[in-house]
DNA sequence: AGCGCTTGCTTAATCGTTACATGTTACGCG
DNA sequence: CGCGTAACATGTAACGATTAAGCAAGCGCT
């Protein structure tokens, strides 16, 4: 796998810098120019301040209080007046102070979103439903990326109560404590979680039926004609790990299987995780017929590696996701899996959150998305052979 | 394909509502409790209000001044009052107040990000190099998926100069104005562009080095004995597209071929897209032997419908990616692509960004990041028969 | 003692917006 | 005419932190 190119020769991501014809000013200074030549600024006083309420105001021959007024187009203000300002607001370029607006009424109208990953394609979809809703009412969302590193949430959460955000949604990192989750939720912040449950927490909550889902998913096996089936991946500390399991051990028995407690793999999360793990699916005794995998990502991870190793995933080894993420359908086999309505999930969740926020009433407790099995070709009936997609 | 479980005739994604035992009191003004009975907050004169630097100087003894340098471990304070106001602080569960302090200094420590797809796994990549510094110096990243939308951009831009914030990383959308990039630079915020350049803007950009990274690709194609080579997707408005292409385009000249323009075939950027091309790609006259594909996307879903029209992906038709992202080395065929350092490009930036936060010197013009090769199966040498990685 | 310097803290003036309590008109009506 | 009442608009005091300028005490040195 030699590269034959001369330039492959170099270290990797070495950085050069072309110059542009146009070359940027270095120095201290460059950015923050006091020179302010252009247009609307040459009346500001000070140079390099910009333009406040007041300074509208004063150009307008009218106080600062009508110019707040009239921008937030309050009917206190006659229609007229409003206009007007909105219209030299917009000329001059003046640009709102959130900061001390926020200081003011202690409002930020920002949102912050605390998920474990944001790079797994479930919580992207989850996020394009919270953006979507939230975006609508102009909040500004704040982002997290705990990786289940309580620290990280923690300093986080720290850093959205310093911005004194209007709520916080959460998918909590495991280790999270309820009582921490509950003091902030009477210090006034609206909080909503999404996805993970916890015992205890006094705010509300809106996850997919992950027993439900799982327990559907193991069924659908079982109906297959699967006995052995193991269930990997999924962290015990987490609802949603948990619920998954206890979904696919309550399908077990109902069938009058004996979960079989070597084939309960918990704590893989990624697809690295699920390659990683085959070699030991592979060689248990008896082998498993059927692996139900926590997330589409686990599911990926084990057939590739299920491939690798000679094994056909599909008819020789059935596997299933979780999740329904974008693209499983496109695989080769396409993945059968459980969609668990993400998008939905996060709508929901925004919707919450803004009744909260508005001092609604919220319909307490946990918000389950019902899931629906998406029956493809990862998981065929046993001992059907279906010919693999990949003509030959 | 219908569903044997009678849980999934119902409607997609109903929602249920599960109670907890201990139900959340739901009407106005619970969230916003008035009664503090909770340990730290009972000397606070307002009930339901925080803890401010005054209060805790009240207690101490001392000035809000002294507080305030304090917490910030400013020399001006000596040590043992420093110590004995954090400790304080800590105990009682003092929350800073960045409105506060953002209206008197007109800092925020707040970075805004905008790129066109974060669900795309090359910018969540590019993401996780940005985080990754950023973080570092407690700056807190605001983040916005324009998809291209200029609307949608500039609205994010507006909110982000409410809110003051130090710095704007920009992967721009097509559209976007150069005259409105360098107004913002000029009004002291600090602008650093990623992945995509735009002429005649005067801050500072970080990106792959598109065109040499698409030379090299093709150039590695027309080695394989390609002659008849595809080069689909990426808009021509943004730099990378037009790059890309420029890439495709030297190589061939330099090879003695003439691009045929009927195989360039620009505007495609998701997976969606690649699916939705290849009838034409298949039915061209004379058919392409090789498809060189603007992004990792593309390219699998180049892979996928390829494959379902009965054309073997690699042997029949070699495929090439760009942006090397996670997991496209485990897919059938590997795809063979071209790595960008996202990672790098977003640590670059980032670092770039606060630099010029610090006013230190910036390297001035674009800082191009080498690109390489990463040869694996889906672009093997013409005739040459690999057999199927799937096993039959 | 007197001078200058350092150390450690305080005073008070901001930052730009909003909420509240008042003004000021103008107009209709008894 | 004079009064009540809308309909608009305004004056002003916060909000909670930062920071320049100032003050007081203590020290070393002549």
């Amino acid at each position: 796998m030699g590269c034959a190119n001369q330039l492959c020769e170099a270290e990797p991501f070495t950085a050069l810098i072309y110059r542009r014809s146009s070359c940027l000013l270095s120095g201290e200074g460059v950015l923050r120019s006091q020179s302010r030549a252009s247009l609307e600024y040459q009346d500001v006083r000070a140079a390099g301040k910009r333009l406040r309420l007041g300074d509208l105001a004063e150009k307008l021959g009218i106080s600062t209080a009508t110019v707040s007024l009239a921008l937030r187009d309050s009917p206190l203000v006659a229609k007229e007046t409003r206009q007007r300002v909105k219209d030299y607001a917009a000329e001059v370029g003046y640009i709102y102070n959130r900061s001390a607006a926020s200081l003011r009424t202690s409002q930020s109208d920002m949102i912050g979103v605390a998920v474990h990953d944001i790079l797994n394609p479930y919580f992207a979809e989850v996020f394009r439903g919270l953006e979507e809703v939230l975006a609508e009412e102009d909040k500004t969302i704040l982002i997290c990326n705990h990786r289940d590193m309580l620290k990280r949430q923690d300093q986080f959460i720290d850093t959205l109560l310093q911005h004194r955000v209007d709520g916080l949604i959460l998918c909590p990192s495991v280790g999270t404590s309820p009582e921490r989750i509950n003091q902030i939720s009477e210090q006034g912040v609206a909080i909503t979680l999404v996805c993970r449950d916890l015992p205890g927490v006094q705010t509300p909550c809106v996850r997919g039926d992950d027993y439900h889902g799982s327990y559907l998913m193991t069924k659908h096996l079982i109906d297959q004609g699967h006995r052995q089936i193991a269930m990997i991946g999924g962290r015990r500390q987490s609802s949603s790990g948990r619920d998954r399991n206890n979904g696919w051990r309550a399908a077990l028995v109902d069938a009058g299987i004996d979960p079989d407690e070597q084939l309960d793999i918990p704590e893989l999360m990624t697809q690295a995780d699920g390659q990683a793990v085959v070699p030991r699916i592979l060689s248990a005794i008896p082998r498993p017929t059927a692996v139900a995998c926590f997330n589409d990502l686990v599911a990926l991870g084990v057939l590739t590696a299920v491939r690798r190793a000679g094994v056909e995933p599909g008819p020789e080894l059935a596997i299933t996701g979780y999740d329904d993420t974008e693209g499983v359908q496109n695989r080769t086999p396409a993945l059968t899996t459980v969609a668990n309505g993400a998008e939905t999930i996060g709508r929901e969740a925004a919707q919450m959150m803004l009744k909260q926020i508005n001092g609604e009433p919220v319909p307490s407790g946990i918000k389950l998305i019902k899931p629906e099995l998406r029956i493809r070709e990862s998981a065929p009936p046993i001992g059907c052979r279906l010919g693999p997609v990949v003509g030959v």
